[in-house]
DNA sequence: CTGGATCCCGATTGATACTG
DNA sequence: CAGTATCAATCGGGATCCAG
């Protein structure tokens, strides 16, 4: 249940480990990224922008960082049905982290481009 | 298999799932956080340092780490075998992303600390 | 001490079908 | 459009045993 998922994260003291609970996974930070860059964002959006992710882990994945008070829904009554998401004050403080982490990202695939077409010269 | 994973990450063009196909699982991040903390380090060190992990999952995450070009190993022939970890060059670029990820972990845990106080006592 | 090889479980994830 | 429910399959990760 989530309920043990909080419960467990209370036991941790290592901030690293901490954060990691709440950001593991393979979407939680595509998510945030994508809110980042424009808010607020509509399932939709999130789903095309996201390539990979299915509607079902989307919604799971939006419940977990809404419930751990990074992001916040706001439901439209309309026809058809609009939800819009956007991060949360507290949300606001993952820039400088998903900035480094985007930073890296970027640096690790230059890398890798060139392991890649290096492939066996030099050394 | 290993080489699938890498195959799959020339896929790969967002810079954050980039990041995040090397740095997720339970483990990598709070690995390169402690030795990022102090280089090198045994692999017994790592052991004690990161409390829950099994030197089987250990070694796997090292090797991955490895291979990816963060740390590098070495390896001294004396009784009983003495193994050192620590960062390459590129590895040393993670710094800043683990310093923003440890403080927001720090953050968090903070967030954490006065919501269950808030909920539970005055209650 | 370091860590390779196996086996195995259960959480995570995906596919599909359905609803307000 | 924005989900929910269910079921099945995969895979990360743990336990155990073994070796240099």
């Amino acid at each position: 249940m989530n309920a043990n998922k909080i419960k467990e994260r209370e036991k941790i003291s290592c901030p690293v480990e901490y954060a990691v609970s709440v950001l593991s996974g393979k979407w939680k930070l595509r998510i945030l990224h994508a809110i980042i860059k424009q808010s607020p964002k509509r399932f939709k959006e999130l789903e095309r922008e996201i390539s990979g992710i299915t509607p079902t882990m989307l919604t799971a994945q939006l419940r977990e960082l809404e419930r751990d008070g990074i992001i916040e829904r706001e439901i439209f009554a309309t026809v058809p049905p609009t939800v819009e998401y956007r991060l949360t004050e507290f949300g606001k403080t993952t820039a400088p982290m998903m900035h480094e982490i985007k930073n890296w990202g970027l640096k690790l695939q230059a890398l890798n481009a060139v392991l890649k077409s290096n492939g066996k010269s030099t050394a």
